[in-house]
DNA sequence: AAAACCCGATTGACTCGTCAATCAGGAGCC
DNA sequence: GGCTCCTGATTGACGAGTCAATCGGGTTTT
């Protein structure tokens, strides 16, 4: 199990060079156009490593995602249950998605377009652990709506995937434009993405 | 210039099979995992005919999107003529892509997975026309705006985004179940879009 | 010495796009 | 009508190239 016990310490830090490196050359070619040579050169290490540690490339890119994914579906867990409003919970869990780009923009791309946005391929794979989100989501507008701070006509699922929409085709945007934004863009752009959600666009 | 003049009838059907059959195939497998003869067979023509019509199996997608996203931009265009409040124009918008999803799941489908949410390969290709929708949307919010309809702290292309992204999650959603879902929750999801968009999730 | 780690040449499977051959039917001539 | 010529639609086998994954052997650590 612990990993620097039954291995040598240069061996983890292979491991961890090749995910870094499959982030690089994914998010630069995309999945489909990258060879496994491209993750090998791109790390430094001869090509049969890769497949030392790793069984196929698909299960690189399974790692890469289940990793930063089993954080967002925490994220999402910690803001049910913080205090405070739940316009303020949906904030949050906006706030973590566009932290999670400013911190690892790669990361986020290869996540974003090579899974989260794949209906095919990777998509459908992983298909449970995307809905897990989406239903998190869902529950704070579910406890919003209970709570009276939320209209009740707007079923909680449906709320959910236009939030979660919005989100990332902001991101989108920025993946496109291969652009990293100022870091008072995210602030903006969470706030700008709640005050539409919540309080909509006709003025009020 | 006029097809059915210098070319034989037969012909042009030819043409528009492949074409019909490259939806259905590209939309069960995707367009990365169909082979160029699996286009052939579902359409049941020869291998070699499909490169008489088209030079690449790109071309054979690129076309079924240009054939459709024109028709969405003519849309987008004829709502912001369109006498009537500029939410029920954003509504007209939103009515035009779902029931472009209810006339054809599959062209829609592959549309989207294939072009719209592919940054890698053909979203790149096909980035100005995409935006060129966004942009249109963003005219509508703009010109809401100054018609006093809609708020004014909220920029119309981050606007535009959070629009068409909840949108477009929507439709995904429907894709990755591969239903598609009665009639009547095509006019419930148009009109709990622009209800969320324009009114917000908060109580008035 | 055993075990873990590392290497990169090789294999085997796969598919795009080409191309030479065939075929169908219209135009012109007898 | 019947015959020939001709155009371009249609066919499918094949060449050429790509790449994932394996494998046998070398090196370092314990």
């Amino acid at each position: 199990m612990e990993r620097s016990v039954q291995q040598r310490s240069g061996a983890v830090d292979k491991r961890r060079q090749i995910l870094d490196a499959a982030v690089t050359v994914f998010a630069r070619q995309g999945f489909h156009a990258t060879r496994v040579s491209d993750i090998a050169d791109e790390a430094g290490v001869a090509y049969g490593l890769v497949y030392h540690y790793f069984n196929s490339k698909d299960q690189v890119l399974n790692e890469l995602f289940l990793e930063r994914w089993s954080l967002l579906l925490a994220a999402i867990e910690g803001a049910e249950q913080t205090p405070g409003s739940h316009r303020e919970k949906l904030g949050a869990v906006a706030a973590f998605i566009f932290d999670s780009y400013r911190h690892d923009p790669e990361l986020m791309k290869v996540i974003i377009v090579e899974v989260t946005r794949a209906a095919n391929s990777f998509g459908r794979t992983h298909l449970e652990e995307i809905r897990r989100a989406y239903e998190g989501i869902a529950k704070i507008v579910a406890d919003g709506q209970a709570a009276g701070e939320f209209r009740s006509d707007v079923a909680p699922r449906f709320a959910s995937q236009a939030f979660y929409g919005a989100v990332e085709q902001l991101l989108t945007e920025w993946i496109f434009d291969d652009v990293a934004p100022a870091d008072a863009r995210f602030d903006e752009a969470r706030n700008l993405l709640v005050t539409t959600i919540c309080d909509g666009l006709e003025p009020r």
